[in-house]
DNA sequence: AATGAATGAGCGTTCATTCAT
DNA sequence: GATGAATGAACGCTCATTCAT
């Protein structure tokens, strides 16, 4: 017999996630996540290192991704004639990878972890695509510029996650995808 | 002199909106709200019904307009030879007032209120605009065209809030406002 | 009206000194202070830091004495011709002090703080008593002069401690403290 | 083979002693205990009852052979021309022995059995050290007397348990035990 | 009416003990 | 008989709310 028995490790691990991202991490009730494993309390800390230990083992792999991505952006940046469209396609497909991996976990890290050290993954990344954007739009940005850079990172960023909320079958996903990006990037050169 | 006094009140007030706003409601503190109001927490408990009594306070008013816009919304819908972006133009310039009058309790509104009543809000907000825009661009939508207007709706209304969010001054956020019209629906037809 | 009434104070102090005296630090329960106290939980959080934070109410200032011992006891080894016994007498007189006002403070220290900060007191103590014990009776010390340096000066130091835990009236004390350190060091040359 | 195996018995001991003579009763962990032995946690339940049961087969032996050295005392007492010193001289061989045989376990039951039955131990001890040493200083004992009669009884039992603390080799702990005899009674009458 | 001390339910966590395999 | 996962009572602590003054 294995020391830690996969299903109910699974099983907190599925019940952490409904949980935070229901009520977010601060609200998200320990006693709730064991009662709906099926499992003691004490028994959760026997499988994860208490309420942040849980929010780690959910959301880290999926955050630890980021830097990755940011090289690969940084890469796709140096190349001059790709459209703006081009990199933000890019950029949705890579996110695409994460979301078959994790899905519930992103919707974890954009808006339910307040308070914790992850609270900062949506902002990393508008910050990131708002950088892109900026640079490709504006060569000397006013301060109303920035700010329109910004928006229209947020803007892209969240409908990838609202994209995500919707838990399409994959094929839907991508042709959400792609009309995003076109309603997102298409005239995006109007916003000058 | 009257049971209470109206500056008590509107600093209390002050105090719980910008808790709510940095915390939320659910991580907001009702101590802090006393001590930053410099009142008596026994006291507060005088002029609201605790808590919950404070976010009503705060942000009842703001919510309740919701029915009126929607009232209004309606009333536009009906001529049809207004383009999308003239009505989302003047949905948006609705909102600005809204904006001058309760623009801190609107950002609550936005996504501090988790848990509780007021949740739904931003919800249907996006709800009404995707139904405008639902009906403008799409005789017979698909699964995915409904998705893609509820897109469309939830990122302009998160830039309106996110304008919003940077309390520019007046003459640059109706700057903005035009450019983020622009933006989300001068080619909103290339998303069919 | 002050802000924390004294008598509250007064009141948790007492319940705390007499349940860490009683089960010891860690095994000391918060509950049964606050109940012993006569006041609810949450009001000890008021007045104190927690368990521990009353426990450092209870003994700091005693243990903050330590340090201040130290130089005196440091000036007095000066002067060569003091025998040990006038050294202890003037270091049992210094005690006498610290127990007029640190009674059951210095009981809790003497050996019911373990895993806290304070769990070195008596070492510290016997410490610097063995070193002055040492110093005085060898020049060139055996392995089992040292031991032996260290046996005295932790009896004298515990038995100081048992005086006080008698609770004896001033001048009783005063007699013990005599005879004490007659016991212990009148013929302390017969140990070498 | 047998329905308990001794090497799993003594291995289960073994950890415990070392368990509670660093940590004490109350602090020590079960689940440390098991694992330092090698041995799963039910298991340690079936050679043992629990933490107290476990504690009870560790230092029982040694607590059960109080009232035997309280009977050999008694008898020595009677003879009156033995001193003090020869007594506890006596006494300290007689403790000798059961160092030999209950080394840790009289370390133990010295000061690590707090809110156990066991938590007297030292007491009873130094009560029939005292008793000892009263009756031969005092005819007509004062109650500083009798007090007097208890530090010198508390300050020897803790001299020998401090002798034990040092695990020495078993010459150097005789000598140790000739040095502690001579300090604490060579010149004992001049306490009187 | 004003004050802030009092209140206690509820939280996250630990760990001696039990029990299914 | 051996195993270690499961169990849940109890702990220290927080904070929205109440209440005595």
């Amino acid at each position: 017999m294995q020391y830690k028995k996969k299903d109910v490790n699974d099983k907190i691990l599925e019940a952490g996630k409904a949980e935070y991202l229901e009520k977010g991490y601060r609200s998200g009730n320990i006693a709730t996540i064991a009662a709906n494993a099926g499992v003691p309390v004490g028994n959760l800390y026997r499988y994860f290192d208490g309420k942040a230990g849980l929010l780690d083992a959910i959301v880290k792999p999926a955050y630890a991704e980021i830097p990755n991505m940011a090289k690969e952006l940084a890469q796709i940046e140096i190349s001059e004639n790709v459209s703006l469209r081009d990199i933000m396609n890019m950029l949705a497909t890579r996110l695409l990878q994460m979301f078959d991996k994790y899905g519930q976990e992103i919707l974890i890290l954009a808006d339910k972890c307040a308070s914790t050290r992850y609270e900062d993954f949506t902002d990393i990344l508008v910050n990131q695509v708002s950088e892109l954007v900026g640079t490709r739009l504006f060569t000397d940005p006013t301060e109303t510029d920035k700010i329109m850079s910004r928006l229209v990172a947020k803007s892209f960023v969240s409908s990838l996650f609202d994209i995500l909320r919707f838990s399409l079958p994959r094929e839907k996903t991508e042709e959400m995808l792609v009309r995003v990006l076109n309603y997102h990037f298409l005239y995006i050169d109007s916003i000058k």
